[in-house]
DNA sequence: CATAAAATTGTACTCAGTATAATATTTACT
DNA sequence: AGTAAATATTATACTGAGTACAATTTTATG
């Protein structure tokens, strides 16, 4: 039977984390394109088998996090007070994402260059790409849920849709503004006016709706 | 010297054409994924090496009319009347897609074989977000061109983004609808009426700006 | 008809990802 | 402790996309 903290469990994970840290080290340092599945595997003392064995994707050696996502609209919608608009939720939600400074609204050197590694790998970009389409099935789900709608209800496709183009566009402007600025404090506002821009508009799309 | 209408050009466009419509035809048949790149090329009776001669990735044979909306962008901006504002310039481009029944407005069984053929496969799925992320970056430029502001403008890439984003959720709801009804006619109120809600809300977004 | 330019092809390669079977290691049980 | 079952790791061999480069065929031009 399977041991919850057995041996075999702390060190299957043991394992898994040194072949992601040594595989996200070198990516960073050599860029995504130009190492080698093989070299990971040589790198972390495994065979190149069982890096496929833990990451389907070489892509997953880069991206480790697609769950957290999730986990943290399921938590932000089951403790949100009767009755309060999800596009509400929603707003809150990223304001406490910039306050507590969570990965999703954080600008700094090490932020900055893991997205130059995405943005200079085709393969990265698709995979990040891909996971914010999935998130927005994700959050439409969770809305139309939220009201108790059929979950492919176009009005929330469409909240869903817009909320995550907004936080991608912001996260970008927070980003250049990082660069351009270095300051924390001016990458935050850049970031937050945008969402606040975004969600009056969005606002009025859902005007009508029982999700604004 | 390179003759414009030469038996050169002329072949070489109808190879191109050849493969590219054998490689269509066997992709809707079969699905993207269960056919090779050496079997199209084994189809249209040419050597593998020819086919990424003329499509360098195996994506490209499927979508074949990048170069289309791009064009019909700049068109659209080329005749736009001084001072019209950008968003209203967009707003009634949609319209006249919609009236021209236009590939990008067109709700029938065949273009609901195409996109369901490109869900079916990652890899086009992936050229489809890839191809959608290319127009936002088209449109953006457009859009800051149009008003001399620099390239990179934030608001562009808001306003760029968000419509992007609305003509794929109000396109997919058009779909959506016509497997449901089978009507060209409220396939097509359908993805008006999205885009309308879409337009009024981006409006909001954009209203301190020069785009709306 | 000869020759230059360009299109097509052949061959050999790299790399991601899959299938399958063999081997090693941990766990559970006596 | 010792052994059998469960599971993790590895070896091997494969498919298919995409690239590099050289050889060959086809078309254009004098």
């Amino acid at each position: 039977m399977s041991n919850q903290g057995g041996l075999r469990e702390r060190k299957k994970e043991a394992t898994r984390q040194a072949i992601s840290d040594v595989a996200t080290e070198l990516f960073l340092e050599r860029g995504f394109d130009n190492v080698s599945v093989a070299e990971v595997a040589e790198a972390a003392e495994v065979s190149r088998m069982t890096v496929f064995n833990y990451f389907p994707r070489k892509e997953d050696l880069f991206f480790d996090r697609e769950e957290e996502s999730r986990q943290l609209l399921r938590t932000a919608f089951a403790e949100r007070p009767a009755g309060e608009a999800p596009i509400a939720t929603l707003r809150k939600l990223v304001h406490s994402l910039a306050d507590r400074v969570h990965p999703f609204a954080k600008f700094t050197d090490a932020t900055a260059k893991f997205w130059r590694t995405v943005a200079e790998s085709p393969a990265l970009s698709a995979r990040a790409r891909e996971m914010r389409d999935e998130l927005i099935n994700d959050l439409a789900s969770v809305l139309a849920g939220a009201i108790n709608r059929p979950l492919a209800d176009a009005d929330a496709r469409l909240a869903a849709s817009m909320v995550v183009t907004a936080l991608t566009v912001a996260y970008a402007e927070g980003l250049r503004e990082h660069k351009a600025r270095r300051s924390a404090a001016s990458s935050r506002e850049t970031f937050l006016r945008i969402m606040e821009r975004s969600f009056s508009g969005i606002a009025i799309m859902l005007k009508d709706t029982p999700y604004a």
